[in-house]
DNA sequence: CATGAATGAGGTTTCATTCAT
DNA sequence: TATGAATGAAACCTCATTCAT
């Protein structure tokens, strides 16, 4: 494990030449694509550097050190799989809440499960990597999301919203995780796109109460 | 990550001298020690006799390979949560689904919770096991615990009863591990202990549905 | 250590353009900078050129070669400790033996501690050059100059000239260092002015004789 | 250069068994050896670890890097050094300034002058390590050594006894150094042997008063 | 001329594991 | 059986230097 402490994690250098950006690139899919094929202790800089068709030199030019670009690779994926649910929050607004549910959770699902093996080889790496920080950079922006999201449900409204959310959200990425790492085939895949809906669903039903009506008229 | 392959995992010898039991038990402790206040780095061999008060080589008259000892110390710990949740849905037959579902989850959550740090820690050298290895022996159990148990439910009868089950397992075991990454605190635990019953009974509630009445009688 | 060998060590081009001499001058100062705030391990090529505003290449194109660049700094330093020891002698030519060594020996010093810090910083950098070759370089001339300056003295005769000149040079050059090196305060500079003084002058004393008397008259 | 800050210097472990008496020894020796047929840049831990005969690794059982490593070294020999000065403190006790002061360049001289190629050697790792640290760690003895015998002078008293000391001891260890540097012949050393001794008694003697008398009898 | 991306040998250090004592 | 010295492959990372742009 490899803790945070106050290192600079950022990388390095910003490419201003497009040979960089090719450069760049070429080490983050590399880090992938050895991930995939060798698993967490065949990944070092310098495999990956190689793979990539650089120099561990140039490696170190953009990622100052082995975490930096684990966390980058990382991060990319977790901002993808945010990005995602986000969408789906927008794109649920004001709609029932069983609905709403349904759309946000497929839609993590799907950004999850789009590629199982990619997901399962960062879940490994994500150990090495300071836990708290990484939860806390995915789960805010999209607890955030989910929070604005249910506000406008018509049809319910949450009691013990924050710590509510909270777990809609654990239960999601949890779930996923437990059965990704189990080694999900294609057909569990399915049935759990369905059945994390089902669940989430019974569950934010279970923590809501139809909405305080307006004493309009009467 | 260690994958396994076909390596012997067994520890080397079972221990039948009172001395040999007292030197296994000490490289265990030791071990989870160091995994609390180092992290999985500081978790070397070297390290772990050390503290263990013996040297490396009686270390490895037990242990074959470092992973060997660190499956022993994973085991210990998922089959003390096994056992508990078995012991759960002993308790629990023939109750309510309700009712089973609740005491089978608090059951799950106060053992992994006793020591959250212990948790915490064998979460991080899980991942350089082989996942789906543990996964299973952890599962294997449990899943089949929980279904002998909920066919004794009185009110309820599952549908698509495997997948359901498993679903049940994944929720409960990921949502727990999401709250514990993320830093719980003690308030969050009590929390989570309350929502996640509610959350895996609404579920199993909605997978259920009532059961047939035996043609008794009329 | 990095032995010259037959390498050239000469700075490539000289410059001709006001351009350069600024480029050049900047790279000086930042090599220097960087030995005061860095210590010898932080004095890298790269770092000199990004201090200095220039790019490595640029570096590159006046020195062929990081030693040539710590030569020519410590080189310019020594240059500029010689020539306040050749003005000494120049202005004490003819004065009692006395005096000379006072005024020698105070020009030295105040040249040396104008700046400990760049001194101290040279001291180390030094090291990593040809030690001979460079006490020849500053030795050869400051001797030279002491041996022409001592010849002047009215008052007295050396015995062993040659090597009471070494002497009197190593022990002015070498108690100076060790005050330094020992990490002197300016209350310390101050005395060690006096005592320097006081043991130079005694030793060339009791190296020297009275002249001996022209014949003349009589 | 390698600041000291608060590492960990000592050594790792002292040799219980024989068998790492020698391994010690060897290493001890190898990094002598390297040192004076290489220079300090020849001097990597692997090349030391080679030349004694053992692993690299084995080399780290004992000293937990690399400076730790030269520290020793170094100590080894200032110890030495400055054992020998104050067994010449000793043995001059209550001789008359003179004679005092030529036992104990004399001493310094020799111990330094043994084998000028280590002295040498060491006065370029010294450079790599914390300057301040290592004078004070022989100066401090030596001069304590050194005020213990002066006061035991019949025939004369020390003004400013402290810096006269410092004065004196930098005088010593400067001169040498100074011609050890630049490369001094056997036939030098002999001539500085000669001429130090003269520097610090006239020194000594120009800062001393005779003693004053008891005013016993008359 | 200047730039700065790329190189890659080589440095320090760790650590699982063995085996003579 | 226990010990712990020894091993050495291999990891991470730096930095002097080059050369295409």
């Amino acid at each position: 494990m490899i803790r945070n402490a106050q290192t600079a994690f950022e990388p390095r250098k910003t490419p201003v030449q497009t040979r960089s950006a090719v450069t760049v690139d070429a080490i983050f899919e590399a880090t992938i694509q050895i991930l995939l094929d060798g698993g967490t202790d065949r990944l070092t800089t310098t495999r990956v550097a190689e793979r990539a068709g650089v120099s561990v030199g140039t490696l170190y030019q953009y990622y100052p050190n082995k975490q930096s670009l684990l966390f980058a690779v990382l991060t990319v994926h977790l901002d993808k799989v945010s990005k995602a649910v986000e969408a789906g929050c927008e794109r649920a607004r004001g709609r029932p809440l069983a609905e709403m549910v349904k759309i946000v959770v497929e839609a993590f699902v799907d950004a999850k499960m789009e590629r199982t093996d990619i997901s399962n080889a960062l879940y490994r790496i994500a150990a090495d990597l300071d836990g708290p920080a990484l939860a806390k950079r995915m789960g805010q922006r999209t607890r955030a999301a989910l929070a604005a999201m249910l506000k406008t449900a018509p049809d319910a409204v949450l009691r013990q919203e924050k710590f509510a959310i909270q777990t809609l959200f654990a239960a999601m990425a949890g779930t996923t995780r437990s059965v990704l790492e189990a080694g999900a085939s294609p057909a569990m895949v399915r049935d759990l796109r369905v059945h994390l809906v089902l669940l989430c669903q019974s569950y934010m039903a279970a923590v809501s109460q139809p909405p305080r009506r307006h004493p309009s008229g009467a």
